[in-house]
DNA sequence: CACATAAATTTGATACATCAACTGTTGATT
DNA sequence: AATCAACAGTTGATGTATCAAATTTATGTG
């Protein structure tokens, strides 16, 4: 075993990969026709709706420019709409369409599976113990 | 705690772009010259070399037009060489260049501080119990 | 040997990431 | 009220990611 392949951030780069690389082919399967990165936006703004295009971005960990490409893209696939807020010509309100909330509704249980089989064999306890050390290097490169 | 923020896979992705956000922020204060994934090939190409791009590719789980496209310009950067191989004109040697040997022995240091930032208040066996349910997850999706 | 098949790389199309610069809006201070 | 700083979003430039198709070279089989 090299050095790098015991750095922790290379093999959380691994693990993401593989994993964005394995729901990513179901959904080409499934001819879904969005990427991963789009799935995880719309599922962000279907638990967190409504919300602006800052917060969405912050929440997310993305820059406002690429939050804001990517919200023009699924409001023209019919997923998402950006409605007006009153008395604040500045932002918007980010919330799914019919279509979106039908897109999420429809395809949970497959997201669900795909989180079952990447922690297949873990005990709830070692799930818990993950999500912890995961934060813990959050908060140690936090600003 | 909305779902989401439970999800295994939601906050490997946050750690990863936060880390990267972190060493990219110091890249570019160093005037470094370089991105963090730039950085990652350089050091895997160091311990792993001599390697073809397909090798390469593999091990850092990416698309072999990407590491193709990154290592046209990190030759122009002047930090890898691509060398014909004898009796095979179908694949290239991958090495660092003399440039590129200095640039990962320079930052070597940075580098491992990084590490121990992201790793503060982790006791050896914790790191341990860490690395290994990474690599159980890509194992549970490999193909 | 010829020819089909496979392998390593490159190129084209598209998506997404960042930073920096810009636009338009809001709010606070004088 | 006028001015200026802060804020939300957009746009431009550049780097990286993927898949699919093309290119070039190597190899195996008849």
């Amino acid at each position: 075993m090299t050095e790098i392949e015991s750095v922790i951030m290379f093999l959380i780069e691994r693990t993401l990969k593989t994993a964005k690389r394995y729901s990513q082919r179901t959904f080409d399967k499934m001819n879904l026709n969005i990427t991963v990165d789009q799935w995880v936006l719309l599922k962000i703004i279907d638990e967190k709706e409504p919300l602006s295009q800052k917060e969405l971005g912050e929440f997310s960990i993305r820059d406002k420019a690429s939050i804001a490409r990517t919200m023009v893209l699924l409001e023209k696939k019919g997923y998402v709409s950006r409605t007006p807020i009153p008395d604040n010509r500045r932002e918007y309100t980010i919330s799914l369409s019919k279509g979106g909330k039908q897109l999420v509704q429809a395809n949970m249980e497959m997201i669900r599976a795909h989180r079952r089989k990447s922690l297949e064999g873990f005990s709830p306890e070692e799930v818990h113990t993950l999500q912890q050390m995961l934060l813990r290097i959050q908060d140690n490169l936090k600003e």
